[in-house]
DNA sequence: ATGCTTTTATGATTGGAATCATAAACCATG
DNA sequence: CATGGTTTATGATTCCAATCATAAAAGCAT
């Protein structure tokens, strides 16, 4: 899991522009990705352009690991949102490390739970609740889960992240301000 | 992963009847849980309610280990839909057993990885299309990951399943079925 | 400062699934 | 085969988020 690991298997560094795509949908994956030092964001878009955001990734977490263990094609789309820097590992000596080294598999099993646990709470939000509900959960989530600097999220990703339209998620958040539920400062949202 | 292994380490046989609670929301997980045999329905609800499927479980599989795995309490529900049989391992000797056995630990992993890959297929259905596209790709995942006899599900474990309401679910499928879509033979969808 | 892009804001309207209500068809079980 | 429970069916109505349109405010580069 760590970069030291990662490197000693052969992995390599590779940086990455803002904007650009790190893999698309319907690829088959061919390497483990670990950020170094960035943000990248995991999605998918509709016929019509719509996005739904399906996580954030930070630095020092892989991303796009499952479709790679039970060999199938990427189901959504990486975009770096950031410039950031990646480690690559190839897919056969990914899986030789995870061989050699069962601290590692312990380590990506637990990151791949946290990726589980954090989308059956959003699923459950987006499938049973009102946007007020999904937006207090997901802000709720973030804070515990990131940094403050990390908290800060637009509307729109907001509304990305809880299946929403910006224009809803700004009149439920203005809303719940008038409510005495969160507070503004600057356009930032805290709950 | 398999049972002779999961006795070796001191997993226990349990028989529980149709409609019983195996484990409630808000729960902290004590066991790693794995089907012998029957069938279990992991689900949660609204306030009024409502419920959603996260996902339906078959024999072979285990149930509700992210949670256990990151020490956090279950955020749904798991209830028998059959008559069941469950091996039941305590949390301790649960990571024993993955310490010891590399290859479990690899089993559990692609298990998890492909939860998650369904879980983000339909997540992304949801958030993004509408009932005939979230039926259509339902009825298709389950088409190519369960065998025939499982497959039948009413239209109300579709509805739960998809995040839409019963009679959604059928007024959709007469509307698909009129379109040559699909074949409606008893009360059974074929797609 | 100046313009350019992104983000937030807000009103008007629409659309489509949820809801409510009722009943028919089917199935299991004694 | 009669009975009660589940599943499917269907019409009428409601409701709320999406959509459409437009603009103000803030952030950012030059």
């Amino acid at each position: 899991m760590d970069k030291e690991l990662l490197i000693q298997n052969g992995a390599s560094l590779e940086s990455i522009k803002k904007g650009e795509i790190i893999f698309e949908r319907g690829e088959m994956p061919s390497f483990y990705l670990f950020i170094v030092k960035g943000v990248v964001r995991v999605y998918t878009l509709s016929e019509q352009g719509k996005e739904f955001t399906h996580r954030i990734f930070n630095q020092n977490e892989c991303f796009g690991t499952p479709p790679l263990i039970i060999n199938k094609p990427y189901p959504s789309i990486a975009v770096a949102k950031t410039d950031i820097e990646i480690l690559k590992l190839a897919k056969d000596k990914f899986f030789a490390a995870l061989q050699e080294n069962p601290q590692f598999l312990m380590q990506l099993t637990k990151n791949i739970c946290e990726i589980i646990y954090f989308k059956s709470v959003m699923s459950n939000e987006i499938s049973l609740h009102d946007p007020e509900h999904r937006i207090t959960t997901l802000l709720r989530q973030f804070k515990t889960t990131n940094t403050p600097e990390e908290i800060y999220l637009t509307r729109q990703q907001i509304a990305n992240l809880t299946a929403l339209r910006v224009e809803t998620v700004i009149r439920t958040i203005k809303q719940m301000e008038l409510d005495g539920k969160v507070k503004i400062l600057n356009r930032k949202v805290f709950i």
